[in-house]
DNA sequence: CTAATCTACAACCGAATGGTTGTAGATCTA
DNA sequence: TAGATCTACAACCATTCGGTTGTAGATTAG
């Protein structure tokens, strides 16, 4: 249930759980590990069955994981997968950086040369 | 074209962008700017229209922008709203940090004072 | 001028999404 | 024990998604 799939899929998986603006608010409700889903139904304005799927997606991509408590099953956001998917922008953020760093140096390479 | 939407549906539409690893892809290779969307298509083995409506959806999620030069269109990606994703994450982050700071202070507050 | 290249867009298709209702099993509470 | 609550899951539906093919307009190259 956790994480053993190819990375690309695995980051498919966490942006498009992430994508869905009922999904992000569940995962900020869920820091503290202490609301069940029918708590979480009780906050939008849809089914309880469509919270359940929204849970459902939020644990495939694991950002959320489940634990019983008697009848109710307690959610709770799992802060390594949120850093995972801040790592994937970053790298993206550093391929940027690079290519500033690059442009830099042809500009300090052509000091005093200009014109 | 760029960004004027309430918050959510932004976000809704940067993280939907990103769930697709071609997609990341593009967004990578279009750090330099110099790639045409033919050029990119060349690096896939999908067909051009599938190229053009990925950049289509990264461009209205703010994540590229095109430029015309002649017969073909350029790829830019912006840096701005690569950090605007990870800032979402940031604030995800941030609610746990709050709540381990809470534990802390509990402990803190317990010392000296275990069983 | 002609041919090749690049983009645009419509139409179509199968699969996935996000929602619903309905039924049923477990667990708690009075 | 009986009723309420919580979860699970199947079935269904409309819409979106990621892909295709086909046609056509601009621009460049020979």
């Amino acid at each position: 249930m956790v994480v053993d799939l190819p990375t690309g899929e695995q980051a498919d998986l966490i942006f498009r759980a992430l994508a869905d603006s009922t999904r992000r608010d569940i995962v900020r409700r869920s820091t503290g590990g202490d609301l069940s889903v029918s708590a979480l139904a009780r906050e939008y304005p849809i089914s309880t069955t469509a919270v359940q799927k929204h849970v459902a997606v939020l644990e495939r991509a694991g950002l959320v994981e489940r634990t019983r408590r008697g009848r109710e099953q307690l959610v709770q956001s799992r802060i390594e997968t949120i850093t995972r998917a801040r790592e994937l922008l970053d790298e993206l953020e550093a391929l940027w950086r690079d290519r500033l760093d690059r442009i830099d140096e042809l500009v300090d390479s052509n000091e005093g040369a200009e014109q």
